[in-house]
DNA sequence: CAAACATATTCGACATACCTAAATATCGGT
DNA sequence: ACCGATATTTAGGTATGTCGAATATGTTTG
């Protein structure tokens, strides 16, 4: 991990890992363009990440990461888009602040502390990136096959792989009952079909309504 | 508030702030030591910050903070309390890590988004400040009289107010499940005085044993 | 294949934000 | 009015990051 206040580096891995998303070496001119400074500064920074071994650049043939720099930028995009979602879902801020805040905030949280936050939220699983603005193809990988509370039978339980966060307010009020994934969870009883379901999570039983319910994704064993 | 990258005029503030709280004007080499840097730099940048506005300083006459350094001095201890606590409390990091992430996150964390942590966390009306390593005598201000969920009678709501967090794994718990500042509960019937209670969380209903009921304070109304 | 054009690099310079060490200045007490 | 403690100034250093203009390279095309 590269040290504290070392941003700037940090933005240029990531965007050199956004650019290259299409398969192609990143050019100077197009990597100086997109972030708004000139080529020669664009040069002057590829050496130095050269040198420490984030990227693989020769001149005049434009650059690329190399394994450990991907690791950094793919991390720091991740931490983005993890304190994005938790952000909005659930501390309930509006977009753009969320994004401005996420923006600061992936330089400043370890991956520790990041991950944390992703079990608190989900995201790491959670197969419909609402929020964010481009799209997080290496944290998306619903390996399992989950299904729906709603699906399951009276006497069934299984473990929380994921929320849907279609709708966000729905989503914070679960994380916020204590639906968070690898938590477990007991379908105790059915009101009716289109009513409530009863659940056991952990010490507790609670109910919820089918809605509610239907937003949790569980893999039954 | 000082723009994103100004960790060290910030580290500044709050190290004048710690020790000028025992009321005095702090001097140069007593800055310089504790922040483990030379006097010269200390009145180079106790320069800088009067020309900003944030300190009172004249030549060989010692610094405190105006009144908008002091604002954002306070306001970084606070968050540096807020975070610490988030991390330990709802993340379970350990002591060590969370007091160094903490140490670099309230530079980047937004007033706003700590806030609402806060809230999550109950930071604010926490009275014992069991994690802070000094002690967070802004924040702690319980207004009003909060009684612990054992205390009320069957059929009386309230505000949650704060959570007792003298055992962290006792308050995550019921962080997760839902049970945080703001949160309207009723007390809906006592299995017996010691055994547990059964109590309305907004559309749930649950089931909490007497130990974990009693670490939930509510402003009864 | 060689000029022309696009693209990239080097160079010199600058700005800011720190920091130090050592010389110098000031304050306060005896 | 001097002395010792404390503070400031000075002169200089390092690191990061920037630009613009001159120069070099690669590529396309006639």
């Amino acid at each position: 991990m590269l040290d504290v206040g070392n941003d700037s580096r940090e933005d240029y891995l990531i965007n050199i890992l956004r650019l290259s998303e299409g398969g192609t070496a990143v050019g100077t001119s197009a990597l100086a363009d997109y972030m708004g400074v000139s080529p020669g500064s664009v040069t002057e920074m590829l050496k130095v990440l050269k040198r420490e071994g984030y990227v693989n650049y020769e001149k005049y043939r434009g650059v690329s990461l190399t394994e450990s720099g991907y690791r950094i930028a793919r991390d720091l995009r991740r931490k983005h888009h993890i304190m994005e979602r938790f952000l909005t879902n659930v501390l309930d801020m509006d977009k753009d602040n969320a994004h401005e805040q996420a923006h600061i905030m992936e330089h400043a949280i370890s991956n520790d502390a990041a991950e944390r936050i992703c079990r608190i939220t989900g995201t790491n699983v959670d197969p419909d990136c609402a929020t964010c603005t481009d799209p997080c193809t290496d944290s998306v990988s619903p390996v399992s096959i989950s299904i729906s509370v709603v699906e399951m039978k009276v006497g069934d339980s299984g473990i929380i792989s994921y929320l849907s966060t279609e709708d966000g307010s729905v989503a914070r009020k679960l994380i916020s009952m204590g639906f968070v994934p690898g938590r477990e969870v007991e379908l105790t009883s059915v009101v009716s079909e289109k009513g409530a379901r009863v659940i056991r999570l952990g010490d507790a039983t609670l109910a919820l309504d089918r809605n509610m319910a239907s937003a949790i994704f569980v893999d039954v064993r």
